[in-house]
DNA sequence: GTAAAATAAGACCGAACGGTTTATATTTGA
DNA sequence: TCAAATATAAACCGTTCGGTCTTATTTTAC
């Protein structure tokens, strides 16, 4: 069982988690993060050195829910095309339902910290990087049993989902309407039917 | 010829524009914009109500850049297809060389605001709008014209390009290369010369 | 050239910022 | 059971925040 500490800092990053993804990392202030736990300062400051702490583990706390979420959706499905369908459902309506309330990590430190924010910006990059890697796994793995055209660069492809998927998380929220994302959703599934497995 | 107040207005906002764009509104402060125009407290709030009109200002100023350059470009091509090329090779490296120092405004700001200050997600989402009414605006003539396929949907392909487009500046600033861009822009112009020309 | 008007400087304000410290509870292990 | 270790609350710290106001300077119009 996780000792008295462990179950503090766990409840603190779930708590800020959110705040962090909806307000980003210079507006969420350590009052936003007492007022969401209930703790006073000591609390926070006992279990965490600082704010960049928190922001960090927050982040990663975030990302291993998308992580942990798509790979059960994955791992349920056998074939390389049913495992990229697998995903696109994921993703649907993901504008108004996602993991961490506030839209995708990913996407959101990406813009945040990408400027000014190196130590974020770092993390961000690898979840990124991982990102990729699983579709482009995927791809590959499909290219070899003969699902998919051996034609196909399986990188170029994963950076092309990805691209969608995330541009289409960002004009859905922004226009207070699924429809966008989940109309991308349904191009990029007609695509692998067609481009894919030509 | 415009005034002094008019000439101050516009070089604070010059000057403003790219620290908003970079750092976000919460994060940009009132000293950084002292210290890059070079101005006192009273010259700044002689001229503007607060940091929030500055941020507004700004929103408008670096989408208007955008729109301008944009605009120019289009207009020199007299074909859809041409007109779609002309987008695509803006966007070429926009990644490194962006409009205005730290990439697209729109997703920049759509990201920024999105969730905790509805004054700006209000213009980004007018942004949006605007952008892919263009696109759609573009590729409807296509279709008028003969170049494009009737049965394209002109409104998904302007934002399925449109998503790609952000989608890869996204990852092209987030993994400091603009390979990744570049990649899916090239995507974009082989589905236009083969999906749309259909 | 000069007076009136417009504009900028910078001291100043209260509030909020991230973070520390100390005193008090609460767990924990012997 | 009781002391040691740990966790918490909250007063407090210096700094920075956005914003105001008075004073000084620069433009502008005549």
């Amino acid at each position: 069982m996780l000792s008295k500490a462990d179950r503090t800092k766990l409840f603190i990053i779930e708590k800020s988690a959110p705040i962090f993804n909806q307000k980003g990392y210079a507006a969420t202030s350590m009052a936003d993060i007492l007022k969401a736990t209930g703790l006073a300062k000591g609390g926070i400051y006992g279990n965490f050195k600082n704010k960049d702490e928190i922001a960090l583990e927050a982040f990663d706390y975030s990302l291993n829910k998308l992580r942990e979420a798509l790979r059960f959706k994955i791992k349920q499905q056998t074939s390389a095309a049913g495992k990229l369908n697998a995903i696109l459902n994921f993703y649907h309506n993901y504008s108004i339902t996602p993991i961490v309330e506030g839209g995708c990590v990913l996407l959101n430190t990406a813009i945040d910290a990408d400027d000014s924010i190196p130590f974020l910006k770092e993390r961000a990059k690898q979840g990124l990087k991982e990102m990729l890697d699983s579709l482009k796994y995927i791809i590959e793995k499909g290219i070899e049993s003969g699902e998919f055209s051996k034609k196909l660069n399986s990188l170029n492809e994963a950076e092309f989902i990805f691209a969608i998927i995330e541009g289409g998380i960002m004009m859905s929220k922004l226009s207070d309407s699924p429809v966008i994302l989940n109309k991308l959703l349904e191009n990029i599934r007609t695509q692998i039917e067609t481009r894919f497995m030509k």
